[in-house]
DNA sequence: TATAATATTGTAATGATTACATTGTTGATA
DNA sequence: TATCAACAATGTAATCATTACAATATTATA
């Protein structure tokens, strides 16, 4: 049983009851959620919360180096709970978003040879997925 | 001295005039300009042009794989002229978008590997660029 | 030329996000 | 415990890139 408002002391948040909430349902639900889908899941269990509650908390967390936003070119922004280096492939048929490994990071080090100062590392395939790719 | 009218055609692009002067700018200009900088570039040339027109035209171009769309996080999206798989750089500080060489690709394999049908790969870093940091 | 097909234009609508003002909550202090 | 200040949450209005749509212009065809 994780400690939830720990973590969020832990990077000088300060944990209240809906912070506390949104960062359970991101460390529950690993899915890249956008604000509204976090919105419609949490606001069963807060029924008072508000949207720039969650738009406010995530940025504020993104700011912390509690999440980190993931851009797939769609019109909704992604949050990832999952922090350290690794690519992302968004289903074209499922939507879905899978969480791919980065097995070696030796494309960087030619980057950083290049003379580039890299601050943030994001990698993103569009396609269709193993099950998907069965259907058909 | 290349033939605008006919890289249009070859992809099924009907050569108007403002379609011809949104490709040669993006030809002679390969900076990965957004719409209002295509626009604010053209609009000397072609003083009744919409932007209406500039978003279709890129739309169309990208239907057609004569562009691809570059989405840096901002609120703009970017357009590139260059179409192999290549990586971007964009820098914090002078906000210009550099293009970086992806050596090898075996990376691509393993995802394959995987079971995963890639359509299109992006790699994108933010960082600081070598000239602005010489700068301090 | 007449007519149909296509392209361009300008304005209005959309939708995600942000700004802002108000209200609520918490925690320290007297 | 009552007061007060700091901070958080809320709801509405504004922003802004993009798209939808309708009107006009241009081009191609007969
Ligand atoms: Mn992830
Ligand atoms: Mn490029
Ligand atoms: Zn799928
Ligand atoms: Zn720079």
């Amino acid at each position: 049983m994780i400690n939830i408002k720990k973590i969020l002391e832990e990077k000088g948040v300060k944990p209240s009851h809906q912070r506390i909430t949104i960062m359970k349902f991101m460390l529950e639900n690993k899915i890249h959620p956008t604000v509204e889908v976090i919105y419609e899941n949490i606001i069963k269990e807060l029924p008072t919360l508000s949207r720039t509650t969650v738009y406010n908390t995530l940025k504020l967390f993104e700011l912390n180096g509690l999440v980190q936003p993931i851009n797939t070119g769609d019109s909704e922004l992604h949050y990832d709970i999952t922090l350290d280096l690794h690519a992302h492939f968004k289903c074209i048929e499922c939507n879905d978003i899978f969480d791919i490994d980065i097995v070696n990071n030796d494309f960087l080090d030619k980057v950083k040879d290049d003379g580039f100062n890299i601050l943030d590392t994001q990698i993103y395939f569009r396609g269709i997925c193993p099950k998907c790719k069965e259907k058909k």
